[in-house]
DNA sequence: AAGCCGTGGGC
DNA sequence: TGCCCAAGGCT
């Protein structure tokens, strides 16, 4: 029984032609003609015929996880500058790189990027593992990553798989099962067009595609290499594939947030904690975020406040924000306490806020108070 | 193994 | 405006 189940699922992958060699050397040379005529010039990219540094190669990488390049580069420029090699970012205080990586977003990766710094810097004498294995086994370095420092640093034969390749690998073999099942299909299709020469440049070249041709939306089908060859614009298909399965509603959630002022000015800050939702950066103190009615301002002033307080006004207003997996809405409450109050957290001055580690949602809800409050 | 994990830009 | 999306990884 389970043996035909799984029989019928191979039988829909095999729906799909793998393109033979001659196919897919034909495809990779054509690919790799535009790509040196039209090659896009990025920080973290070599120039033809330099040598790549895997540090920066790394660093753009983890930067680059679900993150688009406008956004990665002022904070690439600026982490390299600071640290321009993993020996002197292995040696650099948490707090600095927390701050550094502020408002880029999904925080465990600048966490795990520390953490491997120092096991590149010390256990590995300050080298990347060269291999795809190795580099594996580095904290934030999953397939892709690892996949893509291998070939495009150390010339190996690997398949560089991420959300360009598979978006052009569902469009030129008009692959119609949805993502994320159609997932071991589009990988395989994409090993089949991985040569072993130029490697790293086929791989970099099949995103440059994705990202500048092959998008999501609007595809430049006119301006392909692969358009005469590509199956998804045959079938009038290219720009609804690839499919995806609907993903769950995101939820509102909703707190009340402490904008607490010390007599001198300093304002309550504290840490998060290390893991989960970001993680180990710093916040305003605020009641629980859940899934409910906005809170009564008086209520969490008497639940929820991290220290007592007796002049307190809620601000007009709401600071929304939107997370990966939920909205969030919050109402400022503002308070002044007095001049030795005992709390948990930093007292901090307000115009040396930007040196922690404050993510968006909070560098929002300042904005709010210093705007609505004052 | 499906859910968790941020943010800004484009339409 | 609200929704979709981006050079994914971790648990």
């Amino acid at each position: 029984m389970a043996r035909r189940a799984a029989r019928s699922a191979t039988a829909s992958t095999a729906a799909v032609p793998v393109p033979d060699a001659a196919t897919a050397a034909d495809l990779g040379a054509r690919l790799l003609a535009w790509y040196d005529r039209d090659r896009r010039d990025l920080p973290w990219r070599p120039k033809p015929g330099e040598t790549p540094d895997p540090y920066a190669v790394w660093l753009s990488e983890i930067m680059l996880q679900q993150t688009t390049v406008a956004a990665v580069k002022p904070y690439y420029a600026r982490f390299l500058e600071r640290w321009p090699t993993v020996a002197a970012l292995a040696a650099a205080e948490d707090d600095a790189v927390m701050t550094a990586w502020a408002g880029l977003g999904y925080y465990a990766r600048a966490r795990n990027l520390l953490k491997c710094a120092r096991v590149v810097a010390g256990d590995l004498g300050g080298r990347f593992p060269s291999t795809e294995e190795g580099l594996r086994a580095l904290p934030g370095v999953g397939a892709y990553t690892a996949a893509a420092i291998a070939c495009i640093c150390f010339g190996c034969r690997a398949v560089v798989v991420d959300g360009n390749v598979e978006r052009v690998m569902a469009r030129l073999f008009a692959v119609e099962a949805p993502l994320p099942g159609a997932k071991p299909i589009l990988r395989t299709l994409a090993d089949a067009l991985t040569p072993t020469a130029r490697c790293g440049d086929h791989a970099q070249a099949v995103m440059d595609l994705g990202a500048t041709l092959c998008t999501p939306r609007s595809p430049a089908c006119g301006l392909c290499p692969w358009m005469d060859a590509c199956q998804g614009r045959r079938a009038g298909l290219a720009e609804h594939l690839p499919m995806k399965t609907p993903k769950a509603e995101r939820p509102t959630r909703r707190a009340v947030m402490f904008w607490i002022q010390r007599k001198d000015g300093a304002l309550l800050l504290r840490q998060r904690p290390a893991s989960g939702l970001l993680g180990g950066m710093m916040e305003l103190p605020s009641s629980p975020w859940e899934a409910v009615p906005m809170p009564d301002p008086a209520e969490a002033v008497t639940q929820d406040a991290p220290l007592p307080f007796q002049t307190w006004r809620p601000l007009p207003g709401l600071v929304t924000h939107t997370f990966s997996h939920f909205h969030l809405e919050l109402t400022i409450v503002m308070a002044r306490v007095g001049a030795n109050p005992r709390a948990r957290g930093v007292w901090v001055p307000l115009d040396r806020l930007e040196e922690h580690a404050l993510p968006t949602v909070m560098r929002k809800a300042i904005h709010h108070a210093l705007t609505k409050g004052f």
